[in-house]
DNA sequence: GTTCTTTGCGCG
DNA sequence: AAAGCGCGCAAAGAAC
C-alpha cells in the first residue's frame, strides 16, 4: 500500500488474525493515516520498506520480543518506543502529580520465557498468552497504552522525562543488538587459560589437579583429610576444630588469619570460582561459533542498570577477557569511564568545587589537590563513603571533611538518604523513582512509634530506615549515572550508523553486522565495539565524540569532565 | 525426588 | 587502611 506521506510512528502488534501483524501508521502531527494487516511471513520485507523512508520510530509492546527476529531476518531498525519498559518509568516516576496507572498486563514476563534460542519466525504467541487476556486483541491495547504514555510525557514540565524514555528505548534496540551479534570470544584463549589456571580438564565430575593438590594440601595443615572446602559449614567446622577462631570462611575474613591453611585456601576459592563459574561447562554452554551471546535485561535493575541473565554476562572476570577477541581483519575499541558515578554526582548536584576536583583523568587525585583529603587513598575511601552511605571506618570519618569542600555534592547524597530514611522516594536527574518502602519496612517503622514498643522494636526500625536511606542516596547516583550510560550508548549506535559500510572485512558477525563496526557489549561504564580494521580509528572518534554528546545532553549548560580510557586492541585484556 | 534459602564471589 | 550501594550464578544444605 501507498501511503500519501512517510509515516512518523508505527504501532506494530499482532494482528486479531493470527500469525499476522497489524500496523498503525501517524503522521508528525499525531494524527492516524491508516492501518493495515499483514502475514507474519511478510513482517521484515514490510518493516525493511518502511523503514528505508524517514525512518520511523516503531512503537511496539516490548522490544525483546519482537526485535530479535527481525534481527535474524536481517533487518535493523532506527528508533524505537518501548511500551513496557517506558511503562515502568511513567508509572512510578515523581516527576509527574499524575502518573500512569499501574496495569499487570505491563509488567515483564521472566526473561528465560523468550529463550536463547532465536524463537521461531514471528511465533511469538505463546510468549504473550503468558499474560492474561486475549493474545490477538493487542494493536487498540498499544494503541491505549502509547496514548497514555504520550499525553504523560506532555505533562512534565520538561523534556527529561521523554528523552530518558527515548534513551531507555534505544538502549532495548543496542541490547538486542549486541546479543544478534555476540560478543566475539576465542575458545581458544579461554581453555588456554583454564589449563594455565587448573591443569588440564578433569573427567566430569572430577576436581580440575591444581584443585585436587590446594585439598590435600588443605586437609593436611588443618590434620582433617575429609575437609571440603566447597562445602562452607563443614570447612567452618574444620577451621575452628583446628584453632582458627573465625565466623565465616569469606575470604577477607579468612585473610586477616595467620596460618599456613590460609594462602592454599584463599587461592583454592580463587580456582574453585573459575571452575565453577566461567569453566570448561560455561564454555560449552554459552559461547557457539566463538561468540558469547547474553541477554540484556534494560532496565532490569531499579536504578536503570541493565542486568543480565544466561551466562553472567555481567560479571565475567577481568582474568577472562583476553578472551574477547576480534575477529580476523577486525579489532576491538574498548573504552571505559573513571569514576564516572562522582563525575555525575559533582554534575548533577552543580557542585562546582567537585567539578574541579573532577577535571582530568583521575578525580581522586583532584580531590587531594583541593584539600578536603592528603592521599589519593583517603580520596577514594572518602568518595565512595559519601556515595554509600558509610559511616564507620576511616571512610565514614571523612565524610566531614568533604562536606565541607564539596557542600552542594554532599548535600544532595545526604538529603537523598533522609528522604530514603523517613519513607519517602528519590528520582534521578532524568526522573527515574525509586521503589516505595515494602509493607514489612513500614509495618517495622509503625511498630516503632507505636507506645508499646520496646527498645528492640526501635532499634530494628532504625537500622532498617537506615538500610533505606543508603539505599535512596546510592538510587540518586548510581541511577543518574545509568542515564548518562544509555545517552553514551545511544549516541554511539547512532554514530556508528552514520558510517560507511567497510570495504573488505571477513564477514563473521552475521548478516546485518557483517561490514559493519557494531556495539558488542556494555557493562554500566564500559563497551566493546568490535569493528573492521579500516574503521578502527573512525570508531574510536564515535566512541569519544559519544561520550562528550552524553554529557552535554545530560548537563546542559553545566562543565563537568567525563573522560574515557580509550583503546583499540585485538583483545580485550587490559595490558594488551 | 524437587524447590527454596544461604553462602560466597564475580562484576560495576 | 573498609565491608557502606546495585546485581547473577553455582553449590550446598534445608525444607518440602
Amino acid at each position: 500500500m501507498i501511503e500519501s506521506a512517510a509515516p512518523h510512528e508505527i504501532v506494530l502488534g499482532r494482528s486479531t488474525r493470527p500469525d499476522a501483524w497489524s500496523l498503525v501508521l501517524f503522521d508528525a502531527q499525531g494524527s492516524e493515516q491508516s492501518r493495515h494487516e499483514i502475514a507474519a511471513s511478510e513482517l521484515p520485507v514490510e518493516v525493511s520498506r518502511l523503514e528505508a523512508g524517514a525512518s520511523p520510530r516503531w512503537v511496539v509492546r516490548h522490544l525483546r520480543e519482537v526485535y530479535p527476529p527481525l534481527l535474524a531476518a536481517g533487518i535493523r531498525i532506527r528508533r524505537a518506543h518501548d511500551l513496557l519498559l517506558c511503562h515502568a518509568i511513567l508509572r512510578d516516576t515523581t516527576s509527574l502529580a499524575d502518573p500512569i496507572p499501574s496495569s499487570s498486563r505491563w509488567v515483564r514476563a521472566d526473561p528465560l520465557v523468550t529463550t536463547i534460542e532465536t524463537p521461531a519466525l514471528f511465533d511469538l504467541h505463546e510468549v504473550s498468552s503468558q499474560g492474561a487476556g486475549d493474545p490477538y486483541a493487542e494493536i487498540d491495547e498499544l494503541l491505549a497504552e502509547y496514548a497514555r504514555q504520550r499525553a504523560a510525557q506532555r505533562r512534565a514540565p520538561d523534556g527529561r522525562l521523554a528523552l530518558l524514555c527515548a534513551a531507555e528505548s534505544t538502549g532495548a534496540l543496542v541490547a538486542e543488538e549486541m546479543t544478534a551479534a555476540g560478543l566475539p570470544w576465542s575458545t581458544a584463549v579461554h581453555e588456554r587459560l583454564l589449563v594455565d589456571a587448573l591443569g588440564p580438564r578433569p573427567a566430569s565430575g572430577a576436581r580440575p589437579i591444581r584443585m585436587a593438590e590446594l585439598a590435600v594440601a588443605i586437609g593436611e595443615s588443618l590434620e582433617d583429610s575429609t575437609v571440603n572446602p566447597d562445602s562452607p559449614p563443614r570447612l567452618l567446622k574444620s577451621l575452628r576444630r583446628a584453632g582458627i577462631l573465625v565466623d565465616s570462611t569469606s575470604r577477607w575474613e579468612l585473610g586477616e588469619i595467620e596460618h599456613p591453611v590460609v594462602e592454599p585456601l584463599l587461592t583454592y576459592k580463587k580456582l574453585a570460582r573459575l571452575f565453577t563459574a566461567n569453566g570448561w561447562s560455561w564454555l560449552a554452554e554459552w559461547v557457539r561459533e566463538e561468540r558469547f551471546r547474553p541477554i540484556y535485561l534494560t532496565g532490569g535493575v531499579v536504578t536503570g542498570r541493565w542486568a543480565s541473565s544466561g551466562g553472567g554476562a555481567l560479571q565475567i572476570p577481568r582474568s577472562l577477557r583476553p578472551a574477547v577477541r576480534a575477529d580476523e581483519g577486525w579489532t576491538l575499541v574498548c573504552a571505559d569511564v573513571a569514576q564516572l558515578e562522582p563525575r555525575v554526582l559533582a554534575a548533577m548536584s552543580k557542585d562546582r568545587a567537585m567539578a574541579a576536583a573532577a577535571r582530568g583523568a583521575d578525580l581522586y587525585e583532584g580531590v587531594v589537590r583541593s584539600g578536603a583529603v592528603q592521599t589519593r587513598q583517603e580520596a577514594k575511601y572518602a568518595v565512595l563513603g559519601a556515595m554509600y552511605g558509610a559511616t564507620t571506618g576511616p571512610s565514614g570519618q571523612l565524610g566531614p571533611r568533604l562536606r565541607s569542600v564539596f557542600p552542594r555534592a554532599m548535600a544532595l547524597v545526604d538529603a537523598a538518604a533522609k528522604t530514603g530514611e523517613d519513607g519517602g522516594v528519590v528520582s534521578t536527574l532524568l526522573g527515574r523513582s525509586s521503589p516505595r518502602p515494602d509493607a514489612m519496612w513500614a509495618a517495622a517503622q509503625a511498630r516503632a512509634s507505636d507506645p508499646d514498643a520496646d527498645g528492640s522494636d526501635e532499634r530494628v526500625a532504625r537500622s532498617r530506615a537506615r538500610d533505606r536511606g543508603r539505599f535512596t542516596r546510592n538510587f540518586v547516583v548510581q541511577g543518574t549515572a545509568a542515564e548518562w550510560s544509555l545517552l553514551w550508548l545511544a549516541e554511539i549506535r547512532h554514530r556508528l550508523s552514520a558510517l560507511p559500510d567497510a570495504h573488505d572485512p571477513a564477514p563473521r558477525s552475521g548478516p546485518v553486522f557483517a561490514r559493519r563496526a557494531h556495539l558488542a557489549f556494555f557493562l554500566h561504564d564500559e563497551v566493546i565495539v568490535h569493528v573492521p580494521l579500516e574503521q578502527a580509528d573512525d570508531a574510536a572518534r564515535v566512541v569519544q565524540d559519544a561520550a562528550e554528546a552524553a554529557t552535554r545532553r545530560l548537563f546542559p549548560g553545566f562543565d563537568i569532565d567525563i573522560p574515557l580510557d580509550l583503546r583499540i586492541a585485538e583483545d580485550a585484556g587490559k595490558d594488551s
